[in-house]
DNA sequence: GCCATAACTGACATCAATGTCAATAAAAAA
DNA sequence: TTTTTTATTGACATTGATGTCAGTTATGGC
C-alpha cells in the first residue's frame, strides 16, 4: 500500500500590490547591474523566491514587467525634478543646488541609464511623464528669477536643456568620460553650475 | 536507380575582410533601427544573404560580432573627433564649429547611442580608443587659444567635458527632450557655443 | 591542370526565455 | 463552517538565439 505523503507545501501569500512591488525593485537591481539583458522572468523570479510564472501571473507578460520597471523608475525620476522645483521655489538656493538636484535625478536609482534603455528600445511613451517635470522645471525657474524681460524667457528654456542634457550624459559617461580627461567626480556639476551662474538672465530678488 | 541530381550550388566568395565589412555594416544598421536585441546572428546573416554559421566563422562567435561592432563604431567616433581637431588646427573657426563637430561626432551613424550601449553592457574596454581622441581635442584647444595663463589650462579640459558630455546627451535623448521644451533641432548647439564663447579663457589670436 | 586552403553551407544539438494549463493552497467572502 | 476567489506552483510546449560538425565549393598557389 502507498502512503500517500502528501506533506501540504506551506506557501507566502502577498497582496498583488507587495508582490508587483518586489518584483520591480528586483528588476531594477538586475537592470542596474548587469544591464537591460539581465533582466528576465527567471532571474527576477530566483532573485525574490517565486516561480517565473507567478510574475507572469502578477504583470501578463515579460513585457509586462519591464513596462512596470520604465513606469517605476521614470516615475521616481518625475519625483525627483518635482523635488528639485520644489526646493527651487522654496529656498534661495543658488546654482548649484538646482544642478545639484537635477544631476541627482538622473543619477540616482540609474534613472539615466534606464531612460537610456527606453530611448534605445524606442518606445518613447515612458517618457511622458517626464515632460510635465521638465516644463515644471522651467517655469519654477522662471518664477525664482522674478520680473524677468520677456525676451530673456527663452534663455530659461535654454538654460533646462543644457542641464538636462548634461545631466543625462554624466549619469551614462560622467565616470569613464572624466576618466579621461584627469577629472573628479564633481566636475560636471561644478562646471555646468558655473556656466549657469553666467549666462541666467539676471533679475530682482524677491 | 536513383538519379543523383546534384546540381551544384553556386556561391558567391568574398574576401574574408569583405565578410566581415559588410556583416558590421548590417549589425550597425539593425542596432540603430532596433535597439541592441535586433543585433542577431540570424538577423544579419539573413540581411546579408548568408547563413548565421558564415557569420560565426568570420567572428568567432555572437560576442565577437558585437565586439566588432563596437570597434567599428568607436573607430567612427574617434575619427571624427580627430578631423574636429584637426579642422581646429588649421581653421579660425568659431567656437560654433568645433560644437557642431563634436556633436556630429556622436551623432554621426549613431556613435552616441553605441556608446551609450557599451556602457550599459559593461565592458568600457572598447572605448579605450576614445581616451586619445578625447586628449587630443584638449591639446588642440590649447594650441588654438595660443599662448594662455596656465591657471586657464583647467578651463580648457572643463570646456570638452561639458561639450562632451552635452553631445553625447543630445545624441541620445535630444529629440525627445527638445520636444518637451518646444525647441528646435539645434538648441542644443546654439547653447553649448554660446556657454563656450562665454568661458573660454581670451588670449592672444596667432 | 592539380591541390591545399578556407569560405560557405545544411543539418543537427543545446540552452535560455517566454508562455500555457491544470492543479493546489491561502485568504476572503458567504 | 462552507464557498468562492485568486495567488502560487509544477509540468509541460514553443520559440529563438547560439553553437558544433561534417561536408561542399570557390580561389590562390603549385
Amino acid at each position: 500500500m502507498s502512503i500517500k505523503n502528501t506533506s501540504p507545501v506551506r506557501r507566502r501569500r502577498r497582496a498583488p500590490e507587495e508582490a508587483r512591488r518586489e518584483a520591480v525593485a528586483s528588476a531594477r537591481v538586475l537592470l542596474l547591474e548587469g544591464g537591460p539583458t539581465a533582466v528576465t522572468l527567471a532571474a527576477v523570479a530566483q532573485d525574490i523566491g517565486v516561480t517565473h510564472t507567478n510574475l507572469i501571473h502578477h504583470f501578463g507578460s515579460a513585457a509586462g514587467l519591464q513596462s512596470a520597471l520604465m513606469g517605476s523608475m521614470v516615475e521616481d525620476l518625475t519625483r525627483a525634478l518635482d523635488r528639485a522645483v520644489a526646493r527651487l521655489r522654496t529656498d534661495e538656493g543658488a546654482p548649484m543646488e538646482l544642478v545639484n538636484a537635477v544631476f541627482d535625478a538622473f543619477d540616482a536609482g540609474g534613472a539615466g541609464k534606464l531612460a537610456a534603455w527606453i530611448v534605445m528600445s524606442g518606445d518613447l511613451s515612458h517618457l511622458d511623464p517626464v515632460r510635465a517635470a521638465v516644463r515644471g522645471l522651467v517655469e519654477a525657474i522662471q518664477e525664482k528669477l522674478g520680473d524677468i524681460d520677456p525676451a530673456d524667457a527663452p534663455q530659461v528654456r535654454d538654460a533646462v536643456l543644457f542641464i538636462a542634457l548634461s545631466a543625462f550624459g554624466d549619469a551614462l559617461i560622467g565616470p569613464p568620460l572624466r576618466g579621461m580627461l584627469d577629472q573628479d567626480a564633481d566636475a560636471g556639476r561644478r562646471v555646468v553650475a558655473g556656466l549657469l551662474a553666467q549666462s541666467l538672465p539676471r533679475a530682482a530678488k524677491g
